[in-house]
DNA sequence: AATGAATGAGTCTTCATTCAT
DNA sequence: CATGAATGAAGACTCATTCAT
């Protein structure tokens, strides 16, 4: 399922990345959480080899810099995920699939917000990076634009033609949906993770009312 | 008028504040700027110092700790400015001035984008800070949810006895509003301060659209 | 009396030194309190001028360094305090006043005691200066010295004669009288001011015992 | 010999103590002499450094802050050495060594004689610092009048028994014997290290003669 | 004369990074 | 490969001293 390939980013990026060996592993773990608890400039590299039951030189092996264990950490955001993340609307399948217009929000918000759920913690050192290096953002967002072209908006298009969407142009329409998941994030982001069932369907209800043709 | 209330809070705080001398308003300016810039922890005492043109024995005089200099700079935003946020909704205006749903979400919508947009530099320092502090986010939702029950939750109330409004939960409307200023706030965050007019009606139509009443 | 001219010290020299002003000697007596309980170095001018009642700078109109504060509340001990302390054995006295050696003995522990409970603070504050710089030592030794051959020893000299005192070197009776003395000081310094009266006549048992001719 | 447990105290600390590397004692060597030098505030770590040959921050890798390594030059006086001051008098070998009066005296005075001689430095600094502490006179104190009790105080008795020593109260016994050893290591402190030999014999006929039964 | 804001050299301390073992 | 002691540059903070008012 789909639903798999995009959540748990940070473990299976770890996995699927062979050339690290499990101490270097335990490196990027340690890391994560403690970027995640602390903040990147508050934690050092003593804390990051002490919670991974390495010495400290050994942190130094693989990677020559703390910085490069931030940049090893946010790759996965960067690289494959993007893609993962709108890989949901491939053409191929939104006839069969989305015979709603909340069939088809469902899909998306819920994806995103089991997503946001189970990867807050990249997500939030990538934020709390992003805020002050404008580069970061930029770099993501154009791969996700380029995504959402070839494959979101074709579906929105889809929908329109079907009258099963109201006829704004597409960025804006993403935009409203974007917010309630940036919504989500937030209450993640500061009480941690929430519980997507509960949110679900009252948030379905807003946005199915506001898209809905006129 | 209230747009002047809520506007540019971190120079009006400034300016009220008349126990700072000229060059303590010019060290917490300058700290804004570069802890905007770079961050807090990147930011050291001595660019402060530069910065503001003073020696850096001068920011050590008013301010003991570079955490008290942060402080200063963030304190408007929990003290006054959460009740200016929501003290636009006294109840003895709303049947005045908000005729229909509409103005009654431009008054809220388009106040708070000018409000970040103005401020967006000290928003993105506490957010920086308030990642890693939860004590900083429990102190501004708790100021912030009794203001809401005491002024917007009323409005709320009025505009569904009136039959503009769809009859949902209080907090899931104030949720939905909120998402789309957050959107707005992220841009601004990422990208610079935003043309407002120009998403204002757009904000409109979707938000109108999806709270009226059914 | 001789009591009263070696008792009190620091204060009775700050009355006579007639080119201070009332501002001035608050700011001597201010900092003998503070090097007396925190140490030269622990003590900051600023302390110092809140003590005193003054600002900052008012202290160092008079006083061109901290050091010269320290050498101002230091100079009364160098200076005349030295030779009020031997001037009690002025040979035109000691036939008359001291008939026995417990009378003499009496004379000099006695007053010692006194004066070390009466300027235990400006004592304090010189030996932990006089550890660090022999130079200090040095020069009250050297005016020490001076006096004691001028002006003990002679004393020393007569009571042999008359057969009331041991037939040792000077030096060595003078040190074993001294050495009471100190002993009473340390208590003095470490555990405040002292009950003379509780101390004396044990002590001049002693000494009377150890110093009788044999 | 009793006489190898109480002299050099600092160098045979540091050789029992086997969790300090040899640069590690080095700082502490070093740190005794510029502390004794120049006093503790005086002296910055940059010096200490330097003198011991290592760089700035290895002073840092075992001893957190400086203070800690001026606690670590002061604890073994207020640990084993106060028991090792009054061991010697264990009951057991009284009777046997102290044949005379002036033997007992000549143990204990020339023993602490040698130990001021061979420890001044750590003494200097211990005073510099209990003159503004009172807690570090607090516990020396209350240590070494427990162990005076259970050693020397019974060995006072037992003397009084053989009607070698003068029927004085204990404590009073004590502090004029102390006398002639603090004024020896006043000396000492001043001026530096002085010859026992050449002052034991004079002190000993003082309290030889001062302290016999009447 | 008095003030107290301003100064900046100097201190303690941290921590990313290196390297001999 | 792994270790952890050693490094030293850099940062936060202090405080004696100056000077315009």
């Amino acid at each position: 399922m789909e639903n798999k390939r995009i959540t748990d980013l940070f473990a299976e990026s770890l996995d699927q990345n062979c050339d690290l060996s499990e101490k270097q592993k335990a490196i990027l773990r340690s890391s994560l959480e403690l970027f995640a608890e602390q903040g990147f400039t508050k934690t050092n590299t003593s804390q990051i080899a002490q919670k991974a039951g390495v010495a400290e030189g050994t942190v130094y092996r693989r990677f020559k810099t703390k910085d490069e264990i931030l940049a090893a950490i946010l790759a996965p955001l960067t690289g494959q995920v993007v893609n993962a993340l709108v890989e949901d609307f491939t053409q191929h399948r939104f006839d069969v699939e989305y015979v709603t217009l909340r069939d088809f929000l469902r899909a998306v918000v819920e994806n995103r917000m089991h997503f946001v759920n189970e990867n807050y913690k990249v997500i939030k050192v990538f934020i709390s990076q992003a805020l002050f290096q404008q580069q970061l953002v930029q770099t993501l967002m154009g791969e996700f634009q380029k995504a959402l072209q070839e494959n979101l908006f074709l579906t929105l298009k889809n929908l329109k033609q079907r009258e099963l969407l109201v006829d704004w142009p597409d960025p804006r329409i993403f935009q409203f949906m974007a917010g309630t998941v940036v919504t989500f994030l937030l209450r993640v982001l500061f009480m941690g993770p929430q519980d997507v069932e509960a949110e679900i369907e009252m948030t379905l209800d807003f946005l199915e009312k506001g898209l809905s043709p006129e």
